[in-house]
DNA sequence: GTTTCGATGTCAGGACTTTGACATGCTCGA
DNA sequence: TCGAGCATGTCAAAGTCCTGACATCGAAAC
């Protein structure tokens, strides 16, 4: 091997720091540790938070939706949701009535707790959408979706 | 309380998972899902291949910069530091000559090593560019930088 | 009706990452 | 000259997450 040929760039980039995986993971490191800030002062991680607004979103979801809607394995979203029944926060059967499935459900805590953490991840939110003009911003949107499809059905 | 102002949504979305976070956060989950099923062929991790690329981009940096390249603690990178270097693909002096930073290279081992991951990474990464308009690929790179620029700078 | 399959919840183990702390060594200003 | 400040590397402990495995339950196929 000397001239073989080496695998092309995927787009014309100087080097590794320009390329769409980095700058994608970069952005995204960005917003999570932004939302960890904001979050602290709430007592709340971003798994916690992730999994209030998806209850409040879906009411009654079981633990794998819970876990397949904030990326995880379901694993790691039964100790999140542990977490926040020891706290008060969410609810759950102790057996299921028909399936197999608990379905999980948010407490007026739950719900006031996330009330409280959701101004403070908008404001965040907010100022992420502020540095991009807003023409774009739909696009923006648009595209990480089916950058995101294209990955998925592999 | 009934009407009080609920926290004004950062932009028009019926639900969470329209909002910019959870989309970014989507895109990023599915590009690592992606990247550790290719790398997984060639025996490296996620953190280990970013390791290896920033290394033949820069080499003799720091272990410190390389976390910083990752983001990813110190702590963390020296750890995948080690299990490089117990591998062969990397070497690094056991005392630094002149200040406390003890530079990192890559062998020629871990040369060729990233060179055959780096192709399968490449193919993921054309895959997720293919699925956006050409023409917008640039603006799309700009803004995630201007997103993390915004947040980073808190 | 019985069987096979898929989905859910859980346990055990290990791998990875982070926070907190400390020692070392350069650099710059008093 | 010497001290404060900053960056680097490392150790220890805890938390988080994942892979692998198992039992349970409903639904669909036979």
């Amino acid at each position: 091997m000397g001239e073989g040929r080496r695998p092309e760039p995927p787009h014309e980039a100087k080097d590794v720091t320009e390329h769409v995986g980095y700058r994608l993971k970069r952005a995204a490191a960005a917003l999570r540790t932004a939302m960890e800030q904001a979050l602290r002062e709430h007592d709340l991680t971003v798994p916690q938070y992730s999994c209030l607004e998806l209850l409040d979103e879906r009411p009654g979801i079981s633990g794998s939706d819970l876990a397949r809607g904030t990326f995880v394995t379901r694993q790691s979203s039964a100790v999140v949701l542990r977490g926040l029944q020891q706290a008060g926060l969410v609810t759950r059967p102790a057996a299921a009535e028909h399936g197999r499935a608990l379905p999980v459900h948010l407490t007026d805590q739950g719900l006031a707790r996330l009330r409280a953490a959701r101004a403070a991840v908008y404001e965040v939110e907010r100022r992420m959408i502020a540095a991009v003009p807003a023409a774009r911003l739909e696009a923006l949107l648009v595209d990480l979706d089916k950058m995101a499809a294209a990955l998925g059905e592999a």
